[in-house]
DNA sequence: CGTTGTTCCCGCCATT
DNA sequence: AGAATGGCGGGAACAA
């Protein structure tokens, strides 16, 4: 932290990262605030802070979170980005919140990696760092251990997807339900959905509820031409106005869908692999397993091993 | 793991 | 002119 950070992402890392869970099944986080020893960075709005640890400690964490600058045409102070530098060779994740992605970048981190900021930004971002391919149109996005996410509540979204990627989707979900907020937005693969910027609601209402249809109703054999007579409209059409609303394919939602119901029945129940392959609407384990092993990286009983039970058993 | 049949989906284009 | 629609073809992805 310093001088200039935006509050509210400072707050949302503070949030999933500094509240003690465990009581319900979360593993526990240590949430240490490093800045010049001595300083009170101004966070805007009338608050202060008080970082109890000097920048050099950045390098012993697993995760370093910058949240966003005010002003991001600020320079950012040279030991802030050296202190960055060295946690990343030490083999941290870093991440950045909406404008934070400013400070990856003068640190020279985002060279040659997919980055995003505030849709407000991301011009601005890509004309002064020519070096980072810079994605406007999406919530959250990771290359390597380097993440970044657009404005404000895309934050969350990342931070509850890291969650997700470390300790399963069912403790995400609990850390996502203490917060009273969505476990992963409406579309699914949220790293994938489109911003949200001027988007026709007509044509956006259209898919929110076909996706209502299908989730509730995962084990249907569905298919493209029933889910385009759901919304009226000819397949070509259909396709084009859920890739534009979705940032993906029908057919790979539908995928994406599945495997996180996958998921969730594999952490919170001891359903064979096959049931949860008949509940989930794949016809096949077969068919389950690649796509879970293609989507996560690991065959379903093998993630069944890691991450089941860690959650409370209170629901 | 390879084969076979089916579905998806993207570019192209005429039409609205 | 410009934007959206919907049909078609075929290579790619998927299911059996």
């Amino acid at each position: 932290v310093f001088d200039g950070m935006l509050v509210f992402e400072y707050a949302v890392a503070a949030e999933v990262w500094g509240i003690d869970r465990t009581a319900r099944g979360v593993p526990a986080f240590e949430l240490v605030v490093c800045g010049r020893p001595g300083t009170r960075p101004r966070l805007g709005q009338g608050l202060m802070c008080l970082p109890e640890h000097p920048l050099s400690t950045l390098t012993e964490c697993d995760l370093v979170v910058v949240p966003g600058i005010a002003d991001i045409h600020a320079s950012v102070p040279a030991d802030a980005l050296t202190a960055l530098q060295t946690a990343h060779e030490a083999g941290a994740t870093l991440v950045s919140l909406c404008s934070g992605a400013f400070v990856l970048a003068a640190a020279g981190i985002l060279d040659g990696r997919k980055a995003t900021a505030h849709w407000l930004d991301v011009d601005e971002l890509a004309r002064r760092y020519p070096a980072v391919a810079v994605d406007p149109k999406v919530l959250f996005v990771g290359d390597g251990s380097v993440w970044t996410s657009a404005g404000t509540a895309a934050g969350i979204d990342l931070c509850l997807h890291l969650i997700r990627e470390d300790h399963g989707a069912a403790v995400a979900a609990e850390v996502a339900r203490t917060m009273v907020t969505a476990p992963f937005r409406n579309g699914g693969q949220a790293q994938f959905i489109t911003t949200p910027g001027p988007v026709d609601n007509t044509e956006s209402d259209m898919v929110t509820d076909l996706h209502a249809r299908i989730l509730a109703d995962p084990a249907h054999p569905w298919t493209v031409t029933e889910m385009a007579a759901f919304a009226h409209v000819s397949e070509r059409t259909f396709a084009r106005h859920f890739v534009r609303t979705t940032n993906t394919t029908p057919l790979q939602w539908l995928l994406t869908q599945r495997v996180l119901a996958a998921q969730q029945l594999l952490e919170t129940s001891d359903l064979s692999v096959a049931a949860i392959a008949r509940r989930t609407g794949f016809g096949s384990t077969l068919s389950l397993r690649q796509h879970f092993t293609r989507h996560l990286g690991l065959p379903p009983r093998d993630y069944r091993a890691t991450f089941r039970g860690r959650i409370g058993s209170d629901r």
